[in-house]
DNA sequence: ATAGGCTCTGTTTTT
DNA sequence: CAGAGCCTAT
């Protein structure tokens, strides 16, 4: 049982007592929001809340996972929190439920962006773009929907508001999605915004609404800033009996407005809840002064932010590294040096971590970390679950649970030679005709070309071979998958078959936590789990490692050692978020969020010389030159021709922290006439 | 008409 | 690294 009093200061306290009825915490970066959440659930769980009535929304799986494991820790017992989870998850927990109400059956599938984005293709396929120009892509399409489905806002106006160049294609466009939606429900399948959507639907309904409202005593939102306005919606809907509403945030890290997250939610959460109780937390535990001092000069340039001032009492004496490189090449030489120095000094690996905007940025570091013997987790990019050959197996495993999975059909049956995408097409359509795993087999031969023929006949061997299989569970269902037919297919296709086939054995690994396929195909889709980058070799020892990570992906987490690379123009802020409305602010944000992640050192680079064999010029971030003298040890100078380092002056020496900063209070957040 | 191989290009961020 | 586009073989 936890000792409230003493491991909580006055503001996280008062939060974590008093926080019934309809709550706004605004919380700085590095202000212990994680520690309030998990205390509040801990101190609700001591009152005799039962779990079951607790309602505890994040934002990703992980932080999910670790907000429960920390309760678990602070209670002393086993509780488990059920509805702890993103979320898409709760939506999908809620939905399966349901899902006869909406038309659709238990066994649905949840489509991942691949799987739309080729949904979509079939959709798209035809229209052409007039005078030459090109009509956009699925992907784009998909955007798109996407965004007009989570900001509940009309297509055309969506076009309006960021696609001006297609405003014209109005009319096709919705076609296109009213089509998509279509062959969603034929194929009974939900994509991502689906499982949002439909839920609010649901709680739209008065009777299922009441069930969970009354069911969700306490609701507690991590990341309100990135909700988007639907997610807004479910939650007054839920916790629209006992207004036990709390949600915590912070308007400064909002970074996920492609994602239709409108910052209004936080903004204007007074307006909506006129009792609300608002709570600043303003002690930053986290970083140097000179860290913050950099991070609110950073951020001060926004104007449509609360104004606020992130400061601490103590200062480390080292004021954050700024250190241009020739290139790419030699800025990786840079880096990987450092992160040598700090390990040999003591510094733990989990302790360091290198920041990137983009996925793609990192590859010259991993070749230099990789050469240099360094390990390291990545996280970012392709997704785990996201990768070709995990997809091939999943969607075998898809097609058993729901025969109607058209994605899946599709990406299975181009695997087979003689079978492109017409063929496939064909045979789709004739399966739908199906009922049972049985009727599948005797249909296709008189519709199909010889070749097609031929494939198709080879496609059944496998089929019975699954078919037999059906009742096992999933880890031996796709052991039987790898057995039968996949591992030629890997070896004909792909140079690194056998590291793929290792991944697949993982794959078959985390299957064995599921006894039940459909559960654990939505778990598949809906993890955000780090792809397998980096040394396999040497896995599960997480604690040896550094991190790699974009920026997005490393919210929430800090390190004691911050490395935030390819800082130049063009590489960050980033040319195609430019084009945003607002884009330059959210850049800016981001900015934000990665320098606040560093606990003690901050080393700021960027190569003068980019585009792969460095023919190309690229000045420094815009950023960069925002910042204002004094707040950063700039190296630009005394490094211009040197590729090779020479900075003893930057070492830096570990010191082990864990004293808490004060800041001066009220010097946080002000009102919104600050605008 | 269809499939498949080969080459070139261009890469934001994520549930 | 993977997707689009082009070309060739069936």
């Amino acid at each position: 049982m936890p000792d409230f009093f003493s491991e909580l200061n006055p503001e996280q306290l008062d939060v974590v007592v008093n926080g019934n009825g309809p709550c706004l915490v605004l919380a700085g970066a590095g202000s212990g929001k994680t520690r309030v959440i998990t205390y509040r659930v801990a101190y609700l769980l001591e009152q005799g809340i039962n779990p079951e009535n607790i309602l505890l929304v994040t934002f990703t799986n992980k932080a999910a996972g670790e907000m429960v494991a920390r309760v678990q820790k602070l209670t002393g017992n086993e509780k488990k929190l059920p509805w702890a989870g993103t979320f898409h998850h709760i939506a999908y927990k809620i939905l399966r439920f349901h899902a006869p109400l909406l038309g659709f059956t238990q066994n649905f599938t949840i489509l991942d962006s691949d799987d739309s984005e080729s949904l979509i293709k079939m959709c798209a396929k035809g229209y052409k773009g007039e005078g030459g120009r090109k009509f956009p892509s699925a992907s784009v399409l998909h955007n798109i929907i996407s965004y007009a489905r989570n900001a509940e806002m009309p297509l055309r106006e969506v076009l309006d508001y960021k696609y001006e160049n297609f405003i014209e294609l109005g009319g096709e466009i919705e076609a296109i999605a009213d089509e998509y939606s279509r062959k969603k429900k034929e194929a009974n399948a939900m994509d991502f915004d689906d499982l949002l959507v439909n839920f609010l639907l649901l709680l739209n309904h008065p009777d299922t609404c009441a069930i969970y409202a009354k069911k969700f005593q306490y609701v507690l939102v991590d990341e309100y800033q990135d909700t988007n306005k639907i997610q807004a919606s479910i939650i007054d809907r839920l916790a629209s009996t006992h207004k036990n509403l709390l949600v915590v945030g912070d308007d400064a890290q909002s970074i996920y407005s492609f994602r239709a997250a409108q910052i209004e939610n936080i903004l204007k959460f007074e307006e909506k809840y006129r009792d609300a109780k608002v709570f600043r937390l303003e002690t930053n535990y986290r970083s140097s002064q000179e860290i913050l001092d950099l991070a609110n000069n950073v951020i001060s340039n926004n104007t449509k932010q609360y104004k606020k001032v992130l400061k601490t009492l103590e200062s480390s004496g080292v004021r954050p590294e700024l250190h241009p490189r020739m290139d790419q090449i030699a800025e990786a030489q840079f880096i990987t040096e450092k992160i040598q120095g700090l390990l040999d000094d003591g510094v733990p690996p989990k302790e360091i971590a290198v920041l990137f905007r983009a996925a793609h940025h990192s590859q010259m570091l991993e070749m230099q970390l990789m050469r240099a013997g360094i390990s390291y987790d990545y996280r970012g990019g392709l997704r785990f679950f996201e990768r070709a050959h995990i997809k091939d197996i999943l969607s075998y495993l898809r097609v058993m649970n729901n025969l109607a999975d058209t994605a899946a059909w599709l990406r299975i049956l181009m695997h087979e030679e003689g079978i492109g995408p017409a063929g496939a097409q064909k045979i789709i359509e004739a399966i739908k005709s199906a009922e049972t795993h049985e009727q599948v087999k005797s249909i296709g031969f008189n519709i199909l070309g010889e070749r097609a023929k031929e494939g198709w006949n080879n496609f059944l061997k496998v089929w019975d071979e699954l078919l037999k299989n059906k009742k096992k569970e999933p880890a031996e269902m796709i052991r039987v998958i790898l057995g039968s037919v996949y591992s030629e297919y890997l070896e004909s296709e792909y140079m690194d078959a056998e590291e793929r086939m290792r991944d697949l054995e993982q794959l078959a690994v985390f299957a064995e936590k599921y006894g039940d396929t459909e559960q654990f195909l939505a778990e598949a889709a809906l993890q955000e789990s780090f792809n397998l980058r980096g040394d396999i070799s040497k896995k599960n020892n997480t604690q040896e490692k550094i991190i790699l990570s974009t920026i997005h992906q490393a919210k929430g987490l800090e390190w004691h050692s911050v490395f935030l690379i390819n800082l130049s123009s063009g590489g960050f802020p980033n040319d195609r978020a430019m084009r945003e409305r607002d884009g330059l602010e959210e850049e800016r944000r981001l900015f934000y969020v990665a320098i606040t992640r560093a606990k003690r050192n901050l080393t700021l680079t960027y190569p003068m010389a980019s585009g792969g064999a460095g023919d190309f010029l690229s000045g420094p971030s815009l950023f960069l030159s925002e910042i204002s003298e004094g707040l950063l040890n700039d190296h630009s100078l005394l490094n211009y021709n040197t590729t090779v380092l020479d900075d003893e002056d930057a070492d830096v020496h570990y010191i082990p922290e864990d004293r808490p900063i004060k800041i001066k209070p009220g010097s946080f957040l002000r009102d919104v006439d600050d605008f």
